[in-house]
DNA sequence: GGTGTGAGTGAGTGCATACTCACACCTGTC
DNA sequence: GACAGGTGTGAGTATGCACTCACTCACACC
């Protein structure tokens, strides 16, 4: 009836649907882990059929380096953003530093990222192209934070540490504890945090 | 022929098999993850049969739960030995932290005790168990570092972070990387460390 | 030497899961 | 309107794995 344009047709192209495959995937292993989660799982989520999930990424670890790229990218851009946004309120150095802490915060508030981080770290030491895209991840960032806070490497050192801590706080649940030495821990992570 | 007696005997005792399932399943687990390591593969590397083990540890999760567990014990014995040795040395306060800290630094050379931290902290957000044993683990590291060393809340926040750097620097093959960022990054963790 | 109990196992069962194959349907192009 | 190639699937297959069952053997005690 309705003549099909671009707009208006049933189907998605393979690279629209690699994109939907790899959202879905991140929200789906962030939850169940890395090896832990079913591809047919990830097809469900991305609403396509295990089959052509299997022609989008031929193999299970494919997908699993696709999701995890896209995990250090949602990082790296969360980062930018900061910077960009605290240097245009006329901030500096540390001031900067301070503000991708603070982004990194609200970043993990959704969970997906923060547990797909805690699976990759995991899966790193056996898979060598997952190790391969963590170091990626971390050079950039290093790079990253020299280029638009200009700290130091102890600063940066400081901030990586502090943001791992967030991490394995998180993922104990610590922050929702009441115990003297979980609120300590979960206190003193203000000043300053990261990837 | 021989008189059987508490040495000669060829059976062992239960409690000295699951000692044993314990020691064999940290290993294995520790290189191919909790939920990826097969219970066939912790019964072979004990030297019992699957079906004994599911004698011993009526499910799988009951024996990753006594592994993890084990972990945290050994870490904690590091750091108290640590400690003692330190003071008997004559050390105090931060000297005593210090100390702690190497004696991470050494702990994790085996990889073992690293690698089953990682797979904990990725287990944890899942496994009310594991969360509960590593919450655990965090209160008594906590309680043990402020009695031997007495650090305060920023100190001992210090500590835990550096060590969940130095878990993550490992994990992705950072220590045997050749580029600026990862050498920084490694460098400075010589001044205090965790678990 | 008989007997009760705990140590120990070979051989399954049933289900979950990574990956495949043959086939159907859209859609742009001439 | 036909045909080439891309989008999409239902129904498998083969393997791996947690857990079970029926059974044997060692040992301590009488």
């Amino acid at each position: 009836m309705v003549p099909p344009t671009a707009t208006t047709r049933t189907l998605s192209t393979a690279e629209e649907r690699r994109e939907a495959v790899i959202e879905a995937g991140m929200k789906v292993m962030a939850e169940r882990g890395i090896h832990g989660t079913p591809t047919l799982e990830v097809a469900k989520a991305a609403g396509i059929s295990q089959a052509y999930l299997f022609r989008l990424y031929p193999t299970k670890a494919d997908l699993a380096i696709a999701v995890v790229r896209r995990c250090n990218e949602r990082i790296h851009a969360t980062f930018t953003a900061a910077a960009a946004q605290a240097k245009a309120a006329g901030a500096t150095g540390e001031d900067v530093l301070h503000a991708m802490g603070e982004s990194y915060g609200e970043l993990i508030q959704d969970r997906t990222l923060l547990l797909l981080q805690l699976h990759c770290h995991a899966a790193a030491p056996s898979e060598p192209a997952i190790q391969a895209a963590m170091q990626d991840g971390f050079r950039n960032l290093y790079a990253l934070i020299k280029a638009e806070a200009g700290a130091d490497d102890e600063e940066i050192s400081q901030f990586f540490a502090t943001g791992m801590l967030i991490n394995t706080l998180a993922a104990m649940g610590a922050y929702e504890l009441d115990e003297p030495w979980a609120q300590k821990l979960c206190l003193m992570p203000k000043s300053d945090d990261p990837a």
